[in-house]
DNA sequence: TGCTTGACAGAAG
DNA sequence: CCTTCTGCCAAGC
């Protein structure tokens, strides 16, 4: 049980952010995963907010395909209605609520 | 130092 | 299906 805060120190949050963008950069053209996902794959499995922060405000993000990642219910980023049509015109397809179909298109890593 | 704000997740109504 | 609440945790103010 733990009775303290799993915060980051600053060097392991810099570490979260490279490999966060690194993860980003290897999904595969017309798929998706989510922000939990790659938290965890990271390393710090509860810190799937951090994951969003990093994409929408470090300019490293800005060259890499951050549009193929949506929440776990398949929902894109609000404010940014942009994302839905570059993973359309990747293939990606939506339910009729607006989703992604993740049973399909969740792209998960080794 | 303390309260608010999210590109989240999960549960509840 | 949609809204709201709670848990989460770094950043901003």
């Amino acid at each position: 049980m733990k009775d303290y805060p799993d915060r980051m120190t600053a060097e392991q949050a810099g570490k979260f952010g490279e490999d966060v963008l690194n993860i980003v950069s290897q999904i595969p053209r017309g798929r998706v995963t989510t922000y939990g996902a790659i938290a965890a794959w990271a390393g710090w499995p509860s810190h799937s907010r951090m994951v969003g922060r990093i994409l929408r405000y470090s300019p490293e993000a800005e060259a890499l395909p951050c549009h193929r990642v949506v929440n776990k219910e398949g929902r894109t980023a609000p404010g940014w209605s942009r994302q839905r049509m570059l993973l359309e015109e990747e293939g990606v397809l939506f339910r009729s609520n607006g989703h992604v179909d993740m049973n399909r298109f969740l792209w998960e890593p080794e």
